[in-house]
DNA sequence: GTATATTATCATCTGGATATCAAGAATGAC
DNA sequence: GTCATTCTTGATATCCAGATGATAATATAC
């Protein structure tokens, strides 16, 4: 579905999201826990910077972090500078100019899936995708635990 | 969305499809009417024939035509010796085992979108495709004008 | 039966995506 | 102020989808 850089910008980005509040993180790292080769996500890292996706600081507790609150950032945001799967306009059949009034055979038909997906990107926040993944994992423990858990983390 | 040989692979279906009562086509032939490189797409065209989608013919008269019906073919039959978009599991974020028991962080709202494109490619047939956007042109012109190629039709 | 048109198949080239290497520049810890 | 750590950046290597070219095999028209 997404290309192999994109992909990785996604699954950074989601992690960052996840560790929002621990501060800035060391590339070298990201690459560790994600199984990215490090040069490589280095590059995507600053690209991500430079479209103001992430910031980043160098130096001895340098590092990269969300440059906005997770819930402000959209997959559209974190995908785009590397794949065009979140572009509104996508023909199937690969036509430059394919619209309701020049359409191709597959438009009818495909324009609902297509809009399907690129809003899917546009609209889905990576707040939304922790909070989507995050709390699903306690509702399979007990209420007992669950209740616990919340509060030890209001308490934190 | 598609990869480039997928698209030419539909690109050539939808064509076949369209053109299936006029016998077996010739590879140089849909070529040239769909700006594909011939010699490209005479592997794709193999490949095709080989997965029992198109039968080919040699010899002076040869070429390809559908194997079957348009009606019996889906979108996913033609596209899937070239791409996995229409791949009932995917990930989003290329986890090999992601699933509803082990899921990704963006498992939960994707999967909806997923499986819709997938049922997009794999209960949509050739002649679905054919029929949505053949009658949609004739809808454009006037009724007189429209009767008048029916008849023509029907006589002859 | 021969010439011709066509598919089948192999060998190769190319460009872009993916990945690596390495030197430069900034920053904070001490 | 020095040093280790980290981002920044350019050059280079690797891999593969996409594309090309040429030859062999097959079938038909005449």
């Amino acid at each position: 579905m997404l290309n192999q850089t994109a992909e990785y910008a996604l699954r950074t980005a989601v992690l960052l999201a996840e560790r929002q509040r621990a501060g800035s993180v060391p590339a070298i790292e990201l690459a560790a826990a994600l199984h990215i080769p490090a040069n490589y996500l280095s590059k995507i890292l600053h690209q991500l910077a430079k479209v103001g996706v992430l910031s980043s600081q160098r130096g001895r507790t340098g590092g990269f972090q969300l440059a906005r609150d997770a819930g402000k950032i959209s997959l559209a945001e974190v995908v785009r500078p590397f794949d065009e799967v979140g572009a509104r306009r996508s023909c199937l059949l690969g036509r430059p100019a394919c619209s309701d009034r020049s359409p191709c055979e597959a438009h009818g038909m495909w324009k609902d899936v297509s809009a399907r997906v690129s809003s899917f990107f546009h609209e889905t926040t990576l707040a939304a995708m922790v909070d989507a993944s995050g709390p699903r994992r306690r509702r399979l423990r007990s209420r007992r635990a669950a209740r616990a858990t919340s509060q030890r983390a209001t308490t934190r």
